[in-house]
DNA sequence: GCTGGCACTCCGACCGTGCGAGTGCCAGCA
DNA sequence: TGCTGGCACTCGCACGGTCGGAGTGCCAGC
């Protein structure tokens, strides 16, 4: 059994190794910098071993050993722990966040300090909106027969949308509109935002049932739509910095994974707050993840989670730090965006 | 004089094999695929002349002739037309930029579509709140102390500001504020947004007058400041495929830049709407763009430029192509943004 | 079960060579 | 005067062979 603690503590060494120095490990330079305690011949018998049950790989003979991403799983779940952020870091995020003006200002902001802390591509999602409520709903005319809708949530999220409209409208019924819409919606979950629309339209007074009906038929299409969710990405030039290697040479295909959104999109909503999710390479599903691994979180209040953030790099990418980053930037993000 | 038309007509040549292979261009070439009716050995005098004029340069004796950013310069001023764009093209234009729900979809689909029809990066400036007029002004409240401030442009914009305030807030004086701020601002340019408020602090009632002072400040240190301006950014993945070498090994100071936003749009607010901009290489003084060029025109309606928009690519660019996409897609989102 | 030793593999850096593209110059020709 | 073909020259780069070093697997010994 000290065996295997032995092969486990050799895997360890060996990602630490590599991701910091980007080169092949073997088995010398492993007993040079670690205290193993055993030899480098003990440790060849053991890497061979961690090789053959697939937690490392040579990329060719007589060149060191790399850790495969079950390796890193290995790794991730059971060798490493969270590291802690230094007092610096701590205050760098108090300062970054400190001052943002509006909700598009704090995750403008959080993108650059995830990025700027990892050193990775980060990325930020914007409060889901099947997870928030009605604030307040405005009706502003734009043409004679043009309404504009702006829907503004309690998590500060506000989203527009032109709702043409088959008759002209004079102001008194855009007026009476608005009263209607907030006294319907306000509060209201947008998930639940279907149900109260019969309710709504029986309420409502006749002369303005059909316009009722158009501007509740846009707002559920297009509002509750789940592809509505956006996503703030940042720090792309760290992509193409370093780690241009990590991703057989080209990080376009990444690149343009990054610009769809939809894929990563997916991927960051699955998420509890509180809990950091890690995947790695072929992990991912999608063809341009495989060989970048994603550290995601969801922010927001205790029991409910806003929305995702976390960052993409390399595989080989330092998980303890960038774990503890990333859940330290979400949780000040989550208790910004509850103050406001 | 037959002479210097034929050593321009050589250098139209150089650009466009250049622009098209990659490869420094040798005279031999150069006779072989263009009709200059002369010989390879005219064409090196030429070239001779042509290089101590600063228009090219060759990377390392006997390497074919490169353009300079002064050669590409004369190209883009007296050597090619805009090239008109295929139907499939203005098809696709039409296609992609239909059916934007909002301002936000609209300018997203633009950045999409002008990196896919340029190959470049492409970058879209919101609609200059300078330029914009207030159309509504929506005051929700948030917290007991605590206002959100939405505007909404004639652009289509729609910006928010969270106010704290001195003291609690109830909600009529809410209401009275929505209506005393709207018929103050409506219809008004943000820039002339200031001179107002004396105005309006006259005219408000008593009770009111701390809570417009407040809020009026807000709105003019936040909304009107220019660096409020936005920009989308699409299509790095473009920068990431062929151009590494354009760029001397790295991309990603140009990267950077443009994460930073405020040098790209220094540059692309200094537009008319109808005239497009070309910027070669060490024309851009900042660092990070040197080597690079812009190709930036303002959209909106003709007497009025909303904002501007662009691409960004190598200085090895096919600028009539590009400059033709990018003057079509400004054409087009005018129109659109002028009918909502 | 660990260790030192040893033979083996193989990548990658280094180097010299040769090829080919391209040039500049010059003499000849219209 | 200006264009052309020819020619010698330059120089980057691709090619191929060599060599060293890092790393491995295996084995015998402790």
């Amino acid at each position: 059994m000290a065996h295997d603690e032995r092969r486990l503590e050799v895997l360890r060494a060996i990602v630490q190794d590599y991701v910091s120095t980007n080169d092949p490990v073997g088995s010398k330079a492993l007993a040079d910098r670690h205290d193993l305690g055993v030899s480098p011949a003990t440790i060849r018998n053991d890497m061979a071993v961690l090789e053959e049950q697939g937690y490392i790989t040579q990329p060719h003979t007589s060149a060191g050993r790399v850790p495969t991403d079950k390796g890193y799983r290995l790794f991730v779940d059971r060798l490493s722990a969270v590291k802690p952020l230094s007092v610096a870091e701590r205050r760098a995020i108090e300062r970054f966040l400190d001052g943002a003006v509006d909700l598009h200002d704090v995750l403008g902001r959080t993108v650059r300090l995830l990025a700027q802390l990892t050193r990775q591509v980060a990325v930020v999602q914007y409060p889901t909106l099947s997870r928030s409520a009605v604030r307040h709903l405005e009706v502003v005319q734009v043409a004679a027969a043009r309404l504009m809708l702006v829907l503004i949530t309690d998590t500060g999220r506000v989203e527009q949308r032109v709702v043409d409209c088959p008759a002209d409208i004079d102001a008194g019924a855009v007026a009476e509109l608005r009263t209607l819409l907030n006294s319907a919606f306000s509060g209201v979950k947008l998930t639940d935002a279907g149900d109260k629309v019969p309710e709504l339209l029986e309420t409502a007074p006749q002369h303005l049932r059909g316009l009722v009906a158009t501007v509740s038929a846009t707002l559920l299409e297009t509002l509750v739509e789940p592809s509505e969710d956006r996503l703030v990405i940042g720090g792309t030039a760290n992509l193409a910095r370093g780690s241009a290697l990590d991703f057989h040479g080209t990080v376009s295909p990444l690149l343009e994974a990054l610009e769809e959104q939809v894929v990563v999109l997916r991927l960051i909503s699955e998420v509890d707050a509180g809990t950091v999710l890690v995947r790695i390479g072929e992990e991912n599903d999608h063809e341009a993840l495989t060989g970048a691994s994603l550290v995601t979180v969801g922010y927001g209040s205790r029991d409910r989670a806003l929305g995702g953030l976390g960052i993409v790099g390399p595989t080989r990418m330092d998980y303890p730090t960038n774990m503890a980053a990333v859940r330290a930037v979400a949780r000040y993000v989550g208790q910004i965006l509850a103050e406001s």
